[in-house]
DNA sequence: AAAAAACACAACCGCCAATTC
DNA sequence: CGAATTGGCGGTTGTGTTTTT
């Protein structure tokens, strides 16, 4: 068990997270009154200062939990409803391109939040990738010979190493020809479902380089601009044939 | 109609990088 | 320069709702 109880106030303090193991905080569903409070207070006074937030506005949550609450909630920008199926296939190529990076897919989505985009990958593309016979993880055909051991494919960019690194990417992200070099690449080698990867890997290595240098974000937004737009992305149920069969080499 | 199972999603946790002191 | 703090991220869990048995 994680956590005490939901909906509880936290009654005893630990060593770790100051800020949500304080005694006597709130925690689990916000109450409509929690959530005016918070929305009054972050437009009178702007976002920020998360961690002393809660005592400014006179509520009993932590810091991380206001955050969150307004980030995925309350922002105005945010948009309900469901996911459109524009959305979910600029969700599908996003994720193709970037693998688990939440966030920076929910950059390119207005009004969508990383956490939207999570659990709706996590409750529906991912099963519909799978019942189309795809690894929703590398987008690859799943495994239809087991005993190949080629078939063990690589999988993208997982998050599991460096989560941040590659998130960050959108505003810290390397020297602009290594984006571009990466990009002229992915784009020239289309015949190549690996390419998207590769380049990918190329970005973060390169992006834990010395130098890295000061790309601007319309660089990178552009360039994922024109992957986005770009057909050489195709769906992975447009995915002819041929592709799926040679997705077995390795990069 | 009731119970069980599956689903959907809000919220929390732990970690890490960036920033501040 | 190092420690402490803060903000942000992805992974995971808990719970309410819906569907199935």
């Amino acid at each position: 068990m994680k956590q005490p109880t939901r909906n509880s106030v936290v009654a005893s303090t630990s060593k770790v997270t100051p800020c949500c193991s304080k005694v006597g905080m709130k925690r689990g569903p916000w109450t409509p009154e929690e959530d005016e409070i918070l929305s009054n207070y972050i437009k009178k006074e702007g976002e920020g200062r998360w961690r002393t937030l809660p005592k400014r506005a006179g509520l009993l949550r932590c810091g991380k939990s206001c955050r969150l609450r307004w980030m995925n909630y309350l922002r105005p920008s945010v948009k309900r409803g469901q996911i459109t199926p524009d959305e979910e296939d600029l969700i599908l190529r996003l994720h193709r391109l970037l693998g688990n990076r939440w966030a920076l897919i929910a950059g390119r989505i207005p009004g969508r939040t990383d956490n939207e985009i999570k659990n709706y990958w996590n409750t529906h593309l991912s099963k519909k990738l799978i019942s189309q016979g795809i690894d929703p993880r590398t987008h690859k055909p799943l495994n239809p010979n087991p005993n190949s051991s080629t078939s063990i494919v690589q999988q993208p960019p997982t998050p599991t190493s460096k989560p941040n690194k590659v998130a960050n990417y959108s505003s810290t992200c390397a020297d602009e020809e290594v984006v571009e070099k990466a990009g002229s690449e992915y784009l020239e080698g289309n015949d190549s479902l690996d390419q998207d990867h590769t380049w990918l890997m190329n970005l973060e290595v390169d992006n834990e380089r010395d130098d890295i240098g000061l790309c601007s974000d319309e660089v990178f937004s552009s360039f994922l601009n024109s992957l986005i737009n770009d057909d050489v992305i195709l769906n992975p149920q447009q995915k002819p044939q041929a592709v799926r069969s040679d997705s077995n080499s390795k990069e």
